[in-house]
DNA sequence: TTTTAGAAAGTGAGCGCTCACTTATGGTTT
DNA sequence: AAACCATAAGTGAGCGCTCACTTTCTAAAA
């Protein structure tokens, strides 16, 4: 089966080409992220696709593996954001890189974001990889600035919920509507706010 | 309709008595936190509370008022520990104050505290009154210690979920299996990670 | 204390309906 | 004609909820 929801980590967006399939996906992260997926129907996601109900079998087996192939290429996206991040020089450069792009997603393809923030721990498997998983991805970067003494010693599996909570926890509020307005407009404040907590 | 889910603010946990009705709440909000409101059946409910199905509709209207009450006790218990705190003389005292009573019903009643972090947002209108939810509360009281002067001023607007995030997204790390055991071995660390996420 | 009667609590079989999924049919390309 | 793609109609399992009925509680009348 043909992955069209590739993550195209180049532009910060997922690349949506105008095939059935990918109008499918795009359907179905839109309504999922707005209504809960146990609330959209498969007749609603084919109507909004502009396809007919039967063409959603042909391309995923059942519901549930069209929401897990949705959550995964999310998933990768966001974590490929903060693997990539490993390749900079400073912890200070990650954060920055790592944040902005985070915001960016939120602006350019606030459903995807939107639907991972909400719904990824109904997909356990996807995030029980420590390959593929933001919070290890976080906690390595945190563990080697420890180990090249830019930031003191502590321990680096709470710390990366914490940094990533900076951003994702301000996100959730925007979903409660208690935040307006993109997250983009506070970078700065992110920036400086996860390296008070790694305590930089 | 008597309400007998009331947030025992001494104990830091719901109180239950043993009539059928508190054993229906407390078996509803105990299957909705593992599977999801919408995975759980109105007979999986009153089996694993004892009673009858029908006794769920002689004390609740629907299974979505079931889910929305559950909901209101718990967001009206967490927020009340933000509201106390307002009562203690500095900004510090306060953070160590509801960083210990979160932690505290987070390992009292994991599933009270797991049902909140994951479905508040099915409940748009349950966190939109500004006068009883976390989120406002927490804003208060960060405005209030710029006003003293205790912190420097900044958008306490985006600083308050930052705050709570800092408790609130290990212990998402915890419902996602990352971080296991209490969260009340990481006290000290939260409160320190607050004082820096503020500023102080 | 006993009687009595209305209210409240409790039951569970089953009804109506939704919705994920299937399949028979029609159309298009090679 | 053969192979493939797409559709719309169809199906049945499973769900929330109802309702006729029983049991238990409460308290006033005798």
């Amino acid at each position: 089966m043909k992955q069209s929801f590739d993550y195209d980590s180049a532009r910060g967006v997922i690349s949506v080409d105008g095939s059935k399939k990918a109008r499918i996906e795009r359907a179905a992260l839109t309504l999922f992220a707005q209504n809960g997926i146990d609330h959209v129907t498969t007749k609603a996601i084919a109507s909004a696709a502009g396809v007919s109900e039967g063409l959603i079998y042909r391309h995923f087996n059942n519901k549930e593996d069209l929401a897990r192939t949705l959550m995964g290429a999310a998933h990768q996206g966001l974590t490929s954001i903060i693997v990539e991040a490993a390749e900079l020089p400073d912890i200070c450069a990650q954060i920055r890189h790592i944040t902005s792009r985070y915001c960016e997603i939120a602006a350019s393809d606030w459903m995807l974001f939107r639907y991972h923030i909400l719904y990824l721990h109904r997909f356990p498997n996807i995030s029980d990889d420590p390959t593929n998983n933001p919070l290890s991805a976080a906690k390595l970067l945190i563990e080697r600035a420890m180990a090249r003494g830019d930031i003191p010693t502590e321990n680096a599996h709470i710390l990366a919920p914490m940094a990533l909570g900076i951003v994702l926890q301000t996100a959730q509020a925007k979903v409660l509507g208690f935040v307006t307005g993109p997250l983009g407009d506070h970078l700065d404040l992110f920036v400086r706010r996860i390296e008070a907590v790694l305590d930089i």
